[in-house]
DNA sequence: GCGTATTTTAAGACAGCCTTAAGCCGCCCA
DNA sequence: TGGGCGGCTTAAGGCTGTCTTAAAATACGC
């Protein structure tokens, strides 16, 4: 899960990455306007939701969702704004966003606000199966054949890239840019790393990996158990 | 609501029993101290609540209490006494009873204690359990292996926070906004020193600390057990 | 207002995760 | 059949997050 934060106070801008990351999101943070837009327009594809402050130097976050809009119509898009700045109905009718949340919020509701979007976007489930391999977001933790597995945080989020993905090809390119962060290099051999560590750690002995390798394309997880 | 009533004087037992059936309790009677060692065995997890006589041919009433606190910790035990056979401040100690009242007493008062207890049972849990620690959010009181175990009262916010999740993870982002009100700061440590507070005063040395370090996540305490 | 208990900050030590790199293996194609 | 490309595997180092301790700041009770 991908997400893209505008925000210009670094101090709110670190609180919600962290929380976020915690929560096994890959975060991508603009500090303006300027930046936001572009990240925006040239990663579309790859966010999952954009969270937009309202005020920002540079470039507002209504133009920022308007561009966005003219992209997509279906990424979900949580405005954050400061007290009082915002006429609620005029909110509504004037940009394109899902939802906004009043500054200061709670964490907790930031997240049950994402939640409720990203769950109409992409299916309400939070917990994901293969065989006898289970993985709970909400408790992270993933367990095989009922007993707990310990898996770092990259681990659990490909583990969880996969397997929100089953029966689908997960491209290289893809993997990186959902659990890894923007800025990473895309010629590295980390993913094979961790689906090794995954592999290790997951499969049945004598038994061929639930991972399947596609050369020169990713890995997938099949569908059919 | 279900109540067991343990009373050797015949006209005592049926003036409570009737009185709590026009209350619409459901009341099991039992006339002596074995048989209601029995049916408090028996039916444990059926009772609400339990009355027990102090002094019962055959099996005094703290014989059972003490029988009943190893199966279950929770459950609210009531103590009906004959004026003058106990000490209080050895009651408060000896026993497992949540409280008591001195025969003669008014049947409103029993009943008026008595939803006292219930309300805090059945509203919401108040006690909290692993391993050996105990939690009582009502009293304000952690034991470990029985004996109490002085904590302030931000290690109980923190305790509490932990064991009402047993099992789940506990978020850094989480523990700071529900035990310490903040928001918007994550550059603190403070979480850290808590833990390792707890630990010190509740982990039993030579053992895997009680609460897990999610690396990059925050904190569990386990369900297993 | 003083002394004690609690909470918070800070800093160095430490551990374990993340990443890189290097050598090996196996598949694909000439 | 052999070369090359891509993936697998392992180990080691850097780095980030956590632990631990101590001391400062704050709250509390007398």
């Amino acid at each position: 899960m991908r997400v893209l934060l505008v925000e210009d106070e670094t101090a709110i801008a670190n609180f919600i990455a962290e929380g976020l990351e915690e929560e096994s999101f890959a975060v991508d943070v603009a500090h303006n306007g300027r930046e936001g837009l572009r990240l925006a327009l040239d990663n579309l594809p790859e966010y999952d939701l954009i969270l937009l402050d309202w005020m920002l130097p540079g470039m507002s976050g209504i133009e920022i969702c308007r561009a966005i809009r003219k992209e997509n119509k279906t990424v979900p898009v949580i405005f954050l704004t400061a007290k009082d700045t915002v006429d609620d109905v005029v909110f509504g009718l004037e940009t394109g966003a899902n939802d906004y949340l009043r500054k200061p919020f709670a964490f907790e509701e930031l997240l049950a606000r994402m939640r409720v979007l990203l769950r109409s976007a992409t299916g309400e489930q939070n917990t994901f199966r293969y065989a006898d391999i289970e993985l709970d977001v909400e408790t992270h933790r993933v367990t095989k054949a009922g007993i707990p597995v310990e898996l770092t945080q990259k681990e659990f989020a490909l583990l969880e890239l996969l397997l929100r993905n089953k029966g689908k090809a997960c491209r290289r390119t893809r993997i990186i840019e959902k659990v890894w962060d923007i800025n990473f290099d895309h010629d590295t051999a980390v993913i094979d790393v961790y689906i090794n560590f995954l592999r290790k750690k997951l499969d049945t002995p004598g038994q061929p990996s639930f991972i399947q390798t596609l050369r020169g394309i990713g890995y997938r997880v099949n569908d059919d158990v």
